[in-house]
DNA sequence: TAAAAATACTCCATAGGTATTTTAT
DNA sequence: ATAAAATACCTATGGAGTATTTTTA
């Protein structure tokens, strides 16, 4: 079907319908010798007659039935396209992958999903939890469409967007909670429980006591605030956390909380995505959204 | 989806499978400008972004990923047309709806169905019995493709292709079997069954008489060639039945068949099809398989 | 700086218009 | 003679080419 438009398709459907060259050159809003000249071409394109021509009347062969069928067919999905584009178009709507650092994930998702699937029904949200490294890598190659992580990320070709700035705080075994909240080279006299290798939060919060030279200490290590909590529970040691996740880890943990003093360690949370993405103004929307279940909001 | 060409589904789906504009444009056989062209073109038409272009590698949006995936099915479905159009093409191929009058249908269909199904499995034969002025109107107004009448029906637009001459023959009771054949005149003396109003075959069984003044005489009429040989074989008269129909229906009736004097009457079978129609190729080689089921194969 | 897409322009193929002819009833 | 489609011819839109600029990594 080499040189077929879908021009020749919609004529002769047109045509199929009114079953006369004028009449469907009118419909068509062209006259009648250009449709005349395009049928003449379909059916050279065809290799076949698809139409028969009497004098007073004309009428499709039985195989130009059959492709005015088809033809109509194509046309309906074409036609299609254009309420499809619309639907996925709307804001809120179609597919939206989204990263998030474990230190976020447990305590921003489930309010972010509830919240998003209600007053987004047509939002397609598929939220994943990695590491600030993969959620990056992911990003960038296409396999994410945004990504919450702490900034600054400084990775050429993303854009980032600043969401809300974070604490970090002290948890000591509920025996120590009224001592004196110690200076962050005080910190390092407590044994210091922190989150594995490769975790961002890991950094940010060695990054409070490098002041005192950490050196090569050993630290004890969790996959999870989870774990470090209740190893704190346990008097292990003690740890931080950042300010989201108070809440949910105290909860049944026997620890106590301290806000740290200043300069206080925090991390300013963002919302990632490539700066080559058209819908960077759909995800400035999503990043309003956020601010509003930022820790601020609960202080 | 208003400007929305096959091109620019071709050229996008090319663009989606390449991820490059430089290397899609080579496929497509156009500079890589047309092609920039005729994305930014489509883009424009769906009303949203379906590409995201950074410097060193483009990517679909999630959107342009769907989209494509509709237009390629799209494109499937255009693709699919042409084997469509060869496959309806081949001769002896598709829908052919053929009318055939009550006193052939019985004799000719059965070897004629049986024929056309082994020779030609891909043609859908869809055989109707009717009179010639039913099966005349549905050919003009295309509810049929094909007749097989007795000519000449005469009507303007259709054209008559004729197949063969077949002679009418007497039947009369056993007992009459050794009788000398009757003339023309003679027939109007015994007592003559025909068919009811309407099919052709009485009109031609009276023409036979009419030069002896066939007037106001009253005679039984059937139904079917079958009820009238059953009557003859009871006695209750004579009757015309054209010589196809002598092999079937005087198998189970105790009745004699004569072939009558010069001028025998007869008449002229034939195929008759919209002189208007673009089949005419094929119908004549059908006409043409038609010939070898006349009565002449048989005498 | 280099790779890739966008833009500017030019040309030509072709869709479509008007006027006319052909065809079949 | 008439209605309808085909043909002839002309115009103008737009698709595609080459040359060049812009962009961003």
């Amino acid at each position: 079907m080499k040189g077929l438009t879908l021009r020749h398709l919609r004529y002769f459907t047109a045509l199929a319908q009114q079953g006369h060259f004028g009449r469907a050159a009118e419909v068509c809003a062209i006259s009648q010798p250009a449709l005349s000249v395009q049928m003449k071409e379909l059916e050279e394109i065809a290799g076949a007659p698809l139409i028969e021509r009497g004098a007073r009347q004309i009428r499709l062969t039985n195989l130009g039935v059959a492709f005015a069928e088809r033809a109509a067919g194509i046309l309906r999905s074409v036609d299609d396209l254009d309420g499809f584009v619309r639907a996925a178009q709307a804001p809120f709507s179609g597919v939206l992958r989204i990263g998030v650092i474990p230190t976020i994930a447990p305590y921003l998702l489930p309010a972010l999903i509830r919240h998003m699937g209600q007053a987004y029904p047509n939002l397609d949200l598929r939220p994943r939890e990695a590491i600030t490294q993969t959620l990056i890598r992911d990003l960038g190659e296409g396999r994410l469409d945004l990504a919450i992580v702490a900034l600054p990320v400084s990775e050429s070709g993303l854009h980032e967007e600043p969401l809300f700035e974070e604490e970090f705080v002290l948890v000591r075994p509920c025996a120590e909670a009224n001592a004196p909240v110690p200076s962050a080279e005080g910190l390092l006299e407590m044994r210091l429980l922190l989150l594995e290798e490769g975790h961002c939060f890991r950094d940010q919060a060695l990054a409070f006591c490098t002041p005192a030279r950490v050196g090569s200490r050993e630290f004890m290590e969790g996959s999870s605030l989870t774990t470090l909590v209740q190893m704190v529970g346990a008097g292990i040691g003690v740890t931080l956390i950042p300010e989201m996740a108070v809440a949910t880890e105290t909860r049944l943990a026997d620890v106590a909380v301290a806000r740290l003093p200043a300069p206080r360690p925090k991390r300013m949370i963002g919302l990632v995505w490539r700066n080559s993405s058209p819908m960077a103004g759909q995800y400035r929307q999503i990043a309003e959204v956020l601010r509003g279940f930022g820790p601020s909001a609960g202080r």
